[in-house]
RNA sequence: GUGGCUAUAGCUCAGUUGGUUAGAGCGCCAGAUUGUGGAUCUGGAAGUCAAGGGUUCGAGUCCCUUUAGCCACCCCA
């Protein structure tokens, strides 16, 4: 009677556990794709030669405030701290990039090039794919204004989805010289902003539509906005599409240079290595954000169009302006990973399993403790992720535990091997098993594992 | 931030015009003579029907509020 009396007051005074709106829990599953497309990341980004970075989580408000307009402010997370100081956390990592770069690059040099994967947050209504605390996966390089950045960002994302596994993907490159060049013949680069937020929709709501709102909102003639719109729905091949810009831009030095460095980007890449078929002028390409200036692209899946980008940036003239009077020009993207995730889920690449070991090892004979933990030592020496069962249970149970956390070979020793120095060495994909002397025990894993 | 839809076991869902102790499948745990996993069989645990309030003799079922999720808008990653 007490004991459930005590239960049921304890019940009622339990904390509910959940996850705050727009906030998630990674299980195992979710989270060992997850590492490996960071790992990846790293691994291109450092082979380039750009190096991490972190900076905090908080940061003072003002530093935050002005960047991204009335919209982002608010969508900031705001408080103050224990000090009555007004801080926020950063809901993106160029802005603190910026700060950084104003603070640090005296000390660093430019050519700075940097990578950081770290969670933002962003107070925004929350919708499927779209959260609260999402990772971003950035690299920029600050102080080059020679193309060269230009082609190097096309050649890191071409590696890192490549190295991903991506065989089918379309890097769409644009210049946004080459539209401020247009506009600024037809005397609405004061506009700009409007039309390019108009553009970014032409996919969603189709060209007649998007005539409509550059009209509306930038106040352009019927005429101009069907020329904005016929220009930027121009297709073809990389050099085709040149030649018809090179006339529409002509009245503008903008214009030109915009087009004369699509060509120079465009020539590096194909240069470089990168198939014709992965790199593609798109016109279209606006990216709503007003900080680029130049060079801007986005990266579609050709398996997966319709998921949008999974990797985008561009350049930008100043982009510290806010915080030193250096000119820091840069360029830069972006790895979408939950976007790019969610794609690869969808598409049958994500491996289902639930351990980052491959070697099992039972616990089988009770009294040998040492001598599976030791055993393991020796395959972890060689490279290789072993776990031990924890309980000397059922021989049964303990495969079982195996399978379904999707180990792929278990070494096997009970009291018949350990007196004939021997241990089993059993494939959990195909069932077959091989018994070898103790001494052979890594190469025959490893001889399975290579299968 | 605005508008709409939804909410029953860990998961996917049943639940008859409001009417006894709320069900299934999958999963989980334990067994099927004690050294070998995925199959089968048997048994078991698990839900104050999202939370709170209201209508009613009676609410999983009707109404309100809150919370969370989904969809559209806005914006963007």
């Amino acid at each position: 009677m007490d004991d459930e009396a005590d239960g049921n007051e304890r019940n009622d005074e339990r904390i509910k556990p959940r996850t705050l709106k727009g906030f998630r829990d990674f299980l195992p599953e979710a989270m060992i794709p997850r590492e490996r497309i960071m790992d990846i990341a790293r691994r291109v980004f450092r082979s380039y030669g750009f190096s991490p970075i972190d900076t905090p989580a908080l940061e003072y408000l003002d530093v935050l405030l002005g960047k991204g307009g009335a919209e982002t402010d608010k969508q900031l997370y705001r408080f103050q701290d224990h000090g009555g100081r007004d801080v926020g956390m950063r809901f993106d990592l160029t802005v603190p990039l910026a700060r950084f770069a104003a603070q640090h690059i005296g000390t660093l040099g430019t050519p700075f090039k940097r990578y950081h994967i770290a969670c933002v947050w962003r107070g925004e209504n929350t919708q499927r794919g779209r959260y609260r605390e999402f990772m971003q996966c950035d690299f920029d390089t600050i102080g080059a204004k020679n193309v060269a950045a230009d082609a190097e960002v096309v050649l890191v994302v071409h590696d890192l989805l490549r190295a991903i596994g991506f065989e089918r993907f379309t890097i769409r490159v644009n210049n946004r010289l080459v539209l401020s060049g247009l506009l600024e013949s037809i005397g609405l680069q004061s506009h700009a902003t409007d039309v390019l937020r108009a553009l970014d929709k032409l996919a969603k709501i189709g060209p007649e539509r998007v005539v409509e709102e550059i009209q509306q909102t930038a106040g352009a003639s019927a005429k101009d906005a069907a020329c904005i719109v016929e220009m930027v729905q121009l297709s073809g091949p990389n050099d085709a599409v040149l030649a018809q810009l090179r006339p529409l831009v002509s009245g503008s030095e903008r214009g030109k240079e915009g087009v004369d460095r699509l060509s120079e980007l465009l020539s590096a890449v194909s240069t470089a290595g990168v198939p014709a078929e992965r790199v593609r002028l798109d016109v279209s390409i606006a990216r709503g954000l007003d900080y680029y200036t130049g060079t801007v692209l986005e990266t579609t899946l050709d398996d997966l169009p319709t998921i949008g980008s999974v990797c985008s940036g561009g350049r930008y003239d100043n982009l510290a302006e806010l915080y030193t009077n250096q000119q820091l020009p840069g360029i830069g993207a972006s790895l979408g990973l939950d976007r790019l995730l969610a794609a690869m889920e969808e598409l049958g690449m994500i491996e289902k399993t639930r351990t980052p070991a491959q070697v099992f090892i039972p616990y089988f004979d009770a009294s040998r403790l040492g001598d599976y933990l030791h055993l393991a030592a020796e395959l972890r020496s060689a490279g290789l992720a072993v776990e031990v069962y924890p309980e000397p249970t059922k021989l049964g149970k303990q495969l079982q535990y195996a399978d379904r956390k999707g180990f792929r070979v278990a070494v096997i020793a009970g009291e018949r091997e350990f007196a004939a120095g021997e241990c089993q060495i059993k494939n959990l994909t195909t069932t077959e098993s091989v018994t070898v002397p103790r001494d052979a025990v890594l190469a025959e894993v490893q001889r399975v594992l290579a299968k």
